[in-house]
DNA sequence: ATGTTC
């Protein structure tokens, strides 16, 4: 048998070497020329056939090979142009992030996209990006903190009448922050969510049960924050009389368990599509009739009520301390994806830093450290996927906010404001963030602003840089 | 965002 003759059938090196080995085989068995090449062609049309064993096996089995890594790639193709997306506030808005956005807009299976206002680049889709897809979940489109959410408390309690101190001493006494931190076992609570049997399904949540257990009820770092401050309600609304209230908010999301999950299915996703163009490889994703699609899907659900769970004990745990009930309670997950109606298709839209806003949904927006934050209610924008902006979003990275501002300008702009810090970095100082005030100006047909948060006493992990 | 990454 001559290579000419099986080059002449479409095969590649190293299926040519195995057709070779076959080949000699046969040949040697007194089969003719013509009769082999005849075989080879019956394998080359339905390779599975012959996998099971037999001369032709191993033929059989690096043609399936390549047709997988065929397929793989056909599926992974990103279209030569994004799909169009609406933008709040483009005005607002890095070029960076819009080129984020363009390159999941090609994916193949995005259907739909919105660019919020708050919107700034990440790694993967930009923050600020909400993304709908078709029978598709990307973990970066989701974000490392899976189930990063917002939590209000309000409180039966006049503005005035917690001290700036004893504001302090419960934040220092019944919060942790930074990364890593966990409860001393002797103040570690219990939640519903560390029975539910979901943690037994999988081997990578029973291995981070444990972890999970011991930092419940934490803070974490970065932008996260528990703070102090005053609600005011211009007009009767959330069963509550118009007013100034005492109120605690908080920022908290999956802590390590969420960020190993996150971790752990982003590789996964990625050896789905080794394909994938390098622009687009943080937006690999896991099909949703795969289990492994499935298992990010459970995994993801759980840190979600995980991330809650956290604000829940964490707001339990300072009403206690006060001896009140809250009045009423708002909370909202906000780097999460949902499975959603979008015209004839039931799509999951992935919100990475995008409040969900359906008609009627309560929200929280908040503005930074020193700025105000604002209960929202959702106008249920088909455009926006029913989404919102989920703070002001940063207008300086952490490196470019270290570099420029420095102790005395967030030191002037918290005094300015009344505001009392403990901990804080610089990279999270105000003037790292846009103005809360253009944002939501920009998306009054996203919510309507139905109450504002005055900061007061803020907690935040101690940054790189103090502040 | 996370403890410190293959």
């Amino acid at each position: 048998m001559n290579g000419k003759h099986l080059v002449k059938l479409g095969l590649e090196k190293k299926a040519i070497a195995l057709a070779q080995t076959a080949a000699t085989t046969r040949e040697t068995a007194g089969l003719t020329r013509d009769d082999i090449l005849n075989e080879l062609r019956a394998v080359q049309q339905n390779p599975a056939a012959y996998t099971a064993g037999g001369v032709y096996a191993p033929l059989a089995a690096e043609l399936l090979a390549q047709q997988a890594i065929l397929d793989a790639r056909k599926g992974s193709e990103l279209r030569p142009a994004p799909l169009p997306y609406p933008t709040w506030g483009a005005d607002l808005i890095d070029p960076g992030a819009h080129r984020q956005m363009d390159v999941a807009m090609r994916l193949p299976v995005s259907r739909a996209g919105a660019l919020m206002p708050d919107a700034h680049v990440g790694y993967g889709l930009p923050i600020g990006g909400v993304l709908a897809t078709e029978n598709a979940v990307i973990p970066y489109g989701v974000g490392v903190d899976i189930g990063c959410s917002m939590m209000l408390s309000i409180l039966p309690i006049q503005p005035g009448a917690l001290r700036t101190d004893e504001a302090g001493t419960l934040l220092l006494k019944h919060t942790r922050f930074g990364a890593g931190v966990a409860f001393e076992k002797r103040d570690r609570q219990d939640h519903e969510v560390l029975h539910e049997s979901t943690w037994d399904d999988q081997p990578i949540l029973q291995h981070l049960y444990d972890k999970a257990a011991t930092q419940i009820g934490t803070s974490g770092s970065g932008n996260h924050f528990a703070e102090f401050g005053t609600l005011t309600l211009p007009h009767a609304d959330l069963g509550l009389d118009p007013g100034e209230y005492l109120a605690l908010l908080t920022h908290s999301g999956s802590r390590g368990f969420g960020a190993q999950v996150a971790g752990h299915f982003t590789a996964l996703a990625e050896r789905h599509h080794p394909t994938l163009a390098p622009e687009a490889k943080k937006l690999a994703w896991l099909p949703l009739d795969h289990e492994d699609g499935q298992a990010y899907w459970q995994a993801m659900n759980l840190a979600g009520r995980y991330a809650l769970a956290n604000h829940h004990l964490i707001h339990a745990r300072l009403a206690r301390a006060l001896n009140v009930t809250p009045l009423a309670q708002v909370s909202n997950s906000h780097n999460l994806a949902w499975k959603q109606q979008v015209g004839d298709l039931e799509l999951i839209v992935h919100r990475k830093g995008a409040t969900p806003a359906t008609h009627g949904q309560l929200g929280l927006i908040p503005g930074s450290m020193a700025d105000p934050g604002f209960v929202v209610r959702g106008l249920g924008h088909e455009g926006a996927l029913h989404s919102a902006s989920h703070g002001a979003g940063r207008q300086l990275g952490r490196k470019a906010a270290t570099s420029t501002l420095n102790k005395k300008d967030v030191q002037a702009y918290l005094t300015g404001r009344g505001v009392t810090l403990i901990g804080g970095g610089i990279d999270e100082a105000p003037q790292a963030y846009k103005r809360i005030e253009d944002v939501i100006a920009r998306q009054t047909d996203l919510v309507d602003v139905i109450a504002s948060f005055q900061p007061r006493v803020v907690r935040m992990d101690t940054g790189s840089e103090d502040i």
